[in-house]
DNA sequence: CCAGAATGCGAGCGGTCGCTCGTGTTTGTC
DNA sequence: GACAAACACGAGCGACCGCTCGCATTCTGG
């Protein structure tokens, strides 16, 4: 490794001055640098979901941009700070996207019916940004990529944990529904590779399958219709 | 990338002469050499699981196993080769462990017993050998080992396939219990993931779920005793 | 015992990769 | 139009990596 300077910092790769604060306020940038970060952005994902985060290099990065490497190190500090950005955007856009995603169900919906709709949409945002697939699963991350990772899955794991505990019954202990939800996660997540390896039809099976399995387990757990724990 | 030889032959690196047939048999090892090939291997199945398959360094395999690099080159023709023979002695272990693993059941056997045993088995494996895990999950792997990836990959769906149509209605149409058997694989290593990550009580606890997870996922399909398909 | 094969060593070759730097061009501002 | 800041370029630096090569040492068969 050539050097390691750890400035995990925001796009403004070169500071205006060392501001006596301490702190530095992001570069000012022209219309033209935003374009840039954008394409680059996408090259980027281009290239990771070809080859994986480690494997590619930010030259293949540059030219997939058709911008000079010098270029691409004007708005990242390095190659980390790219995947970083990548992946708060991609984050963003889950959340913009679907809101309090998994939202709050109504009470009476059958099981099968929540657990589809949650299934499409997190099919839906995968199958449009193969990166985000690519990102969280690689594990060929360096560190700070791997924190935000964590993070991420850590935030996901809450929100279907939250979701359970108004679904399962009162008296279930608090680590049985911390384990329940990464189940649920990790059968996503597994269920996400096999639909992306197909096409039409075949994936749209496949589609079909994470919704039983989830449905299943979870059934005896809470009941086949919301609001109605089972005993 | 320096050269691609693309030779992959078995551990004899060196020849001993050309053979005029065309067939270079393997070149003849002493005692020591079979001692160092285990070492090695050894050694590398450790640096590949703390780092990853693309992220060792044979320089660092050789370091770790106490030897130089010139002395690895003897035995392995490249980097790939390593992996690609521990990969080769893992799956005649889990062979020779488990011989026609998810061995035939006996009809009338309750479901959750075949499945349970069958994980149990599967997860004894893994957790005694982690690098199986990471060789098997690993998407930073180079051509060679994809495929030997892929076709341990096949040989696995082929079996709990073959296992599913003796339980499945035999109306079952081909496409949907491939589709079943890679569910089920899929499951499988999803829950590994999760067990390998705990330990102790908890882990037990996931080893519990996956059971649960196959279990319901398969009940509707094959009914609660084998043998004995649903209508 | 000795020839030759097998084993062992480690500096270093050729290559890629992340990243820098000196220099030239475009853009916004007054 | 002038001036500074932002943008763009691309050769190339330093680090590392897979792998080689010449040479020393140890084993083994005859």
């Amino acid at each position: 490794m050539p050097d390691k300077p750890d400035q995990s910092q925001k796009p403004g790769a070169g500071t205006t001055a060392p501001d006596a604060t301490g702190k530095e306020q992001p570069r000012r940038r022209q219309a033209r640098g935003e374009r840039r970060i954008q394409q680059l952005l996408e090259a980027a994902a281009s290239v990771f979901c070809a080859t994986g985060y480690s494997a590619a290099s930010t030259n293949a990065i540059a030219r997939e941009a058709g911008v000079s490497p010098g270029t691409l190190y004007q708005f990242f500090p390095n190659k980390e700070a790219i995947a970083i950005e990548l992946g708060d955007r991609l984050v963003h856009e889950l959340r913009d996207t679907y809101g309090e995603a998994l939202a709050p169900v109504a009470p009476g919906t059958p099981l099968a019916e929540a657990v589809g709709a949650a299934v499409d949409r997190f099919v839906a945002f995968n199958t449009e940004r193969p990166v985000f697939f690519t990102l969280m699963h690689g594990p060929d991350m360096p560190g700070g990529i791997a924190e935000a990772h964590d993070a991420l899955h850590a935030t996901l794991v809450g929100r279907v944990a939250d979701l359970l505990v108004s679904l399962l019954p009162s008296d279930t202990d608090q680590a049985r529904v911390t384990r329940t939800a990464h189940v649920c996660l990790s059968i996503y997540k597994a269920g996400l590779e096999l639909v992306l390896g197909h096409q039409g039809a075949e994936r749209q099976a496949y589609v079909q399958e994470i919704k039983d399995v989830l449905t299943r387990y979870l059934e005896p757990l809470v009941g086949d219709r919301l609001g109605d724990p089972a005993p």
